[in-house]
DNA sequence: TTGATGGGTGTACGCCGTACACCTGTCGCT
DNA sequence: AGCGACAGGTGTACGGCGTACACCCATCAA
């Protein structure tokens, strides 16, 4: 046995075998979460699980909030991404039932996720990439801006907050973190990267301002509101009219 | 000054005036969440705002839990109840947007009313007579029941995981806290009131169950989301088609 | 007069997140 | 070979939380 090798051995007595990274604890908060809630997620809780002392977690999470935001890119990560095809239905129809498996799989997710105070990157990167579909689709920027908000948490699985208007839901008094998506592109480009990592939703937020509201720094959350509410009245009376039945 | 009013002084003097009682515990907690928002919402701290020692808010609610369904259920009491009028979609137009006035003045509300394991009586009251109105409106029973899901929470501004699967997005591990807005129906009447207090939900749940899946105590919520996703995959279908633009 | 009762009090416990000082093993540099 | 910086795990401590439990006292019916 070399000198080296008696060290290591050592080493791996005293220390924990594989370091702990920031993977590692993020890995196991969601592994916790699932199997015990996310109220019995405490970080005193998740060091044990890991055979450490709570305070060892701060080393590679800034505070709870940055594991939880950790967490929610973990889960969104998992959402399959757009499949290839020429029937744009068939494409976001995949894709938002892939997300909906995801948050069944973590039924804390959707919770967490709402509570963000701004979006993760993996949640922008979800939401653009989710548009792109629409804008291949044939659809307009306009439309495709209108549709995204009408499809709402329970089809996106979450993102409803992401588009709202910055004291509508949170925690009460947080002013916009500046993060919200349409204030990505609304006042002006704060980083110049954010626009090309993020095309569709940046122009998105581009559409829903060259009107004759340039000042608002948001869209119009109550027409979004409306937009959505007649769309699927209109659904619902089209469907009443033609006697539709569900066939169980 | 007679002995009574010399007493009645004294004690005006040790005891606050008022003698505090459940209605003025939760309008103070609606105010202070709607002032500081609702993780600022402490137990403690609304003693201090009642002038009182924390224990004693313990006299008049159970637990900050039962504090919170007693908040959602003043809060949901706030909706306007549903007008008179021969257009449906008039009357839950109407509504709807009520309940979105109400979510917007106490911005906590919408997180609060989701995070409840099983619904309040004002939150009962409040879907049955919605659902009333589609009834009244022409829909059938079985519309009506995926109509309801199909809003979701951003159109009735929550609601979502009253009709969800038991443990799709609460605390983690809780079970079917026995009072989910199906169940109530379901599992035969577990309280003979509940049919003739909420009949309009009673006949929804029962319209889930009378064809070959009786056993299965709810209904299939698969299949809602997908109804809801296809209704509203139509509607933009149908916008693009016909060069839909918002009148901005 | 008295005893029950409703409602406010005080203390204490066990959780929580996390600031801060500390220690130790590793590694690059001289 | 020696040394300083540094990454990463530790220990202690603080303030806040929800709430159990024992108490006290004013009111009022009997």
């Amino acid at each position: 046995m070399t000198r080296q090798e008696a060290t290591q051995r050592a080493t791996q007595r005293s220390t924990q075998r594989t370091p702990l990274n920031r993977e590692r604890v993020l890995r196991a908060a969601v592994a916790l979460a699932d199997t015990t809630g996310i109220d019995a997620l405490s970080m005193r809780r998740l060091a044990q699980e890991l055979d450490v002392v709570p305070m060892a977690l701060y080393k590679h999470v800034a505070n709870k909030e940055e594991l939880l935001d950790g967490m929610t890119d973990a889960v969104v990560g998992e959402i399959d991404p757009p499949g290839a095809g020429p029937d744009w239905r068939h494409v976001v129809r995949a894709r938002i039932l892939s997300a909906r498996r995801v948050l069944l799989r973590h039924p804390w997710a959707a919770r967490v996720i709402e509570s963000r105070t701004g979006p993760t990157p993996a949640v922008l990167e979800y939401l653009d990439s989710t548009a792109g579909i629409f804008r291949e689709g044939g659809l307009s920027a306009d439309l495709t801006h209108h549709v995204m908000h009408a499809m709402g948490s329970r089809l996106l699985g979450f993102s409803q907050e992401l588009f709202a208007t910055p004291g509508s839901g949170g925690s009460g008094e947080s002013a916009d973190p500046a993060g919200s998506a349409d204030s990505v592109a609304a006042s002006g480009p704060p980083d110049p990267g954010l626009a090309e990592r993020y095309p569709y939703i940046a122009e998105l937020a581009a559409a829903s301002h060259d009107g004759d509201s340039v000042v608002g720094g948001g869209c119009d959350d109550q027409f979004e509101f409306e937009f959505a509410l007649d769309l699927l009245l209109d659904g619902f009376e089209r469907l009443r009219d033609q006697g539709w039945t569900s066939a169980r």
